[in-house]
DNA sequence: CGCAATTGTTGTCGTCAACAACAATCTTCC
DNA sequence: GGAAGATTGTTGTTGACGACAACAATTGCG
């Protein structure tokens, strides 16, 4: 947990011999609290680890998990605009779909109207293995809420809703 | 940072329109609002691109930058202390740290208390440096309370503490 | 002393973002 | 109608990054 956030200046000396071995714990950060990106890259690595963790049953990662998620609420859409949804390079999105499609959870369809895009479906077996996604990410949710409290999960989806 | 420039193919419907062809702001996301980790992922995107961009001119990146601080605030650390500190990789480190004493910003010294363990300091320039290099992330700190407010920002910090 | 643990190092593997190039196809404009 | 340009999916490369495994040198401990 380390939470000595008050201490300020652990430093002893070690200009040239011996060499004072501190604990990590007792490390002050100094100027990187304070740096919201460096928080928040620890507690994305947290959220990330526990969302592979909780859904490794079923091996999905959240990447996986989004465009799932997307391609569920927007069948036909083409991976173009998934991708542009998602923030995901288009060029990655051509491996993860081919992942997907070899597990049976996608197909691409060509399209008729555009002969050069596929319409994003989602199959059969897709739609009843979303559904089971959706309980287990629901309870990595819940772990989250543990982790900061259930108030705090609230404020921080609502401090970030400006990014999805 | 869900880029700007992608105001592209305003086309919603081809001239024969079997494929509903939708703006990638108009997708819904349904189960993926309501995840941190997705907000949180989208977040730490946007942070660490301004932060490269803020700090582009010095050619520093976040996790360098995180290495600099954490020794300036404590000279004399073993890599391992740093690396356990900072939750990266010992064999990560090593590669972070040829960098920076490559760029005469680190120096490595031979502890002669722990003949295994190198002492890690800032050299005369990397001090200068970091100094710059604070500035230069006060500077994007700045662009994170106008991205998200002043008040959000502070109770983002105070939320993720436990992670820091 | 001898053996386990630690430290720095090297290497591999997989994920991910950022580009670049390309063929097929569509759109635009003359 | 057709050439020129843009878009879509694809392949490939690069570099940052996390996770592991193995190794030599060294330390510490039983």
């Amino acid at each position: 947990m380390t939470t000595p956030a008050t201490r300020t200046s652990p430093r002893k000396r070690t200009s040239n011999g011996l060499t004072a071995q501190i604990g990590a714990d007792e490390i002050g950060l100094d100027a990187l609290i304070g740096h919201a990106g460096y928080a928040v890259r620890r507690f994305q690595i947290w959220i990330f680890q526990d969302f592979i963790r909780t859904l490794g049953e079923v091996d999905i990662r959240p990447t996986q998990y989004s465009v799932l998620t997307v391609i569920g609420a927007n069948p036909g859409l083409s991976q173009m605009a998934v991708a542009k949804r998602l923030g995901i390079e288009r060029a990655r999105l051509v491996h993860l779909l081919d992942s997907l499609e070899q597990r049976k959870l996608v197909k691409r369809i060509k399209s008729k109207s555009d002969r050069r895009s596929h319409a994003l479906h989602l199959t059969a077996q897709g739609e009843t293995a979303l559904a089971k996604f959706k309980r287990l990410a629901a309870e990595h949710e819940r772990h989250v809420e543990d982790k900061i409290g259930k108030a705090n999960r609230e404020r921080l989806l609502q401090i970030l809703a400006g990014f999805t």
